[in-house]
DNA sequence: GTTTACCTTGGATACGTTTTCATGCATCTC
DNA sequence: GAGATGCATGAAAACGTATCCAAGGTAAAC
């Protein structure tokens, strides 16, 4: 069975094919030949086919959208915002998963190259230099979430991790500056807000359990605690939950001495619930705890978790609308609001 | 700047396009041309546009991929299966969000087509009669988690629901037989233990709290429960958390006899503890619930969550092979195990 | 030594669309 | 009325690839 063609509803309307195209493609026709065609397709129940107009358009219409992991739930609340912006816009959406990897990024990267998609959204793993090829091939990229770490040739990291907290000094790369556009959370004032609750209850040693891509979080956590940082209270895992696990369990053992940890991400809030009862910690009698990211069951956790809750979905949303409309206006850099929802894993410091 | 063809490679390396061609898509040449060609295209960094050879052979690579919400996270897993098994075979997957509509799922079945996407992996809404386009056109359609239900046309809904409940005789629509490929996780024999666990601590009125496309456990609830069925004990909730919420409240406010819920979801789960804690029902103390699908914040709950575990990711992987693989081999259909894993949420019947 | 068979190779074609360009016709301007 | 202006229209040319086919060459078979 074949496709019915441009050309078929041509022939059957008696018309060129150069015409069906501009009637469907909303070009300049005579209104009673625009009518007759437009009648003919719709009997011949045509569909244009995306494989011709890509080709010819050299691109692929729609996004790439690469996250790192959507077993987190965060995630998935970002891809649903992307999608539904890019239903409303009818493109479709190709998704890959990095699990927090920049090799498995870059292969998805050159992946997204071959099948000509250039619009990609990213919660980015690699470095600006990572990020740099793509730029450079055509691609319009808009970073969710975080940012891409500074390259590490980079002269002084610092210096550009400072830059990039007010998140619209996106991303520089040794020397060369990326400039992307990028939706992102407010994670100074989030952070801050966090730890200004937890001192206010009389806590001084609060560790941050971070992840991949908490760069920004963990500046912003540094410049709160000013100018009592101490850096063995700012543990890292990667992206999976066995490590989160580890690092949130190492964390309480190695520093007895804590009494509240901010957890950087809902797998690492987690991670940190089940490690504390493993170790006899009661929340929030021995150790508080703040989670990033409000997900539907830090209310049914006992405690319930007070979190730092993001828009998750908003993201996602605003970040396809910057990268569809990439085209006619330059994209700017967003930056949402976060809200501190108190719940019941905080108390005074012991 | 120009992107490199294989004109381009032909070329410089001397030899005729078909060459090229043939080389780069495992076709016969000899020794020192597909040398030469190999590294002709490395030198000039070559990546066959995807384009060009979706439009020759008019068909568009990787496969489609349909959930219903990425928000909850058993179709977080599912997507990280389906992913897995596509990045090993480096196809690219283009995704949708139904929201569990059947018109959203029909116009992104439109747009896969005008992708021709011919590959689609989906946890169906719609009816068998909204798929059989799908396949006229041509598509491997492989379901995961669900099968589509009978054509409301169907002379009898029952009939072909108990033929649906051994998975291998996936779905009837009115007279057509669609008869495609599915991978389901073992509802009968998952439903079965978890009523018989019920059961087995004295329950007798024990209700389920089911989702769009549960026709299949709900069919193995009613078998295990036979023949004591209590229809008002068989309630269902729409795709959202809200309409969750409604349900188990409902459900709980109208039938204060009953003494467990068996929950069909997590997203259901999670409403049914809310909706109890809001009742001042005691987990188990009042009321025993088994949720449908361990995740990991199921061990957070308090109490725990006694849940039924199914393979999410395995269901993924296990999906996109058979999509995959459907060229070679016909796919036949996959039924994979659950497992009941006993936590705190049961308790005697008071 | 001749025929046969096989392997390698490159030219040409087709995939379905958009867009450029030239043509024809009608209307407007002086 | 002659020229200019505008619009609708269709033929044709791309876009980058895979594949068919014919041609050439080499090795095997007799």
């Amino acid at each position: 069975m074949k496709r019915t063609t441009i050309k078929d509803v041509a022939e059957a309307a008696g018309v060129g094919v150069a015409t069906v195209s501009r009637v469907l493609s909303g070009g300049s026709a005579s209104p009673q030949t625009r009518e007759r065609v437009l009648a003919v397709a719709a009997q011949l129940d045509y569909r244009p086919s995306a494989l011709g107009r890509n080709l010819r358009q050299r691109r692929t219409g729609g996004m790439g959208l690469l996250l790192p992991d959507l077993t987190d739930s965060f995630y998935g609340r970002l891809a649903e915002g992307v999608l539904a912006c890019a239903r409303s816009a009818g493109e479709p959406v190709v998704l890959g998963s990095t699990g927090d990897d920049p090799e498995q990024e870059a292969e998805l990267v050159g992946m997204l190259l071959e099948q000509s998609v250039d619009r990609v959204i990213a919660v980015p793993v690699g470095d600006a230099d990572t990020w740099d090829p793509a730029i450079r091939a055509g691609m319009t990229v808009v970073f969710a979430d975080r940012l891409p770490p500074a390259a590490p040739s980079a002269t002084s990291t610092s210096q550009s991790d400072l830059e990039a907290l007010d998140g619209l000094r996106p991303a520089r790369a040794a020397g060369r500056r990326l400039d992307l556009p990028a939706v992102l959370a407010d994670d100074r004032s989030g952070v801050r807000t966090a730890v200004q609750y937890l001192r206010g209850l009389g806590h001084r040693r609060i560790a941050y359990l971070g992840g991949p891509g908490h760069a920004r979080r963990v500046a912003a956590f540094r410049e709160a605690l000013e100018p009592h940082v101490d850096e063995d209270l700012i543990v890292f895992a990667r992206g999976s939950r066995d490590s989160a696990y580890a690092a949130a369990s190492g964390l309480f053992q190695s520093r007895p001495d804590l009494t509240a940890v901010l957890a950087g991400g809902n797998m690492l809030g987690e991670a940190a619930v089940l490690a504390a009862r493993e170790l006899d910690l009661r929340i929030p009698r021995d150790v508080s705890l703040i989670m990033y990211d409000d997900v539907p069951w830090a209310e049914l956790c006992s405690p319930p978790l007070t979190v730092i809750a993001q828009p998750g979905q908003d993201i996602g949303y605003r970040a396809a609308e910057l990268v569809l409309r990439a085209e006619s206006r330059r994209p700017r850099s967003v930056l949402l609001p976060t809200e501190l929802i108190v719940r019941g894993s905080c108390g005074p410091r012991r």
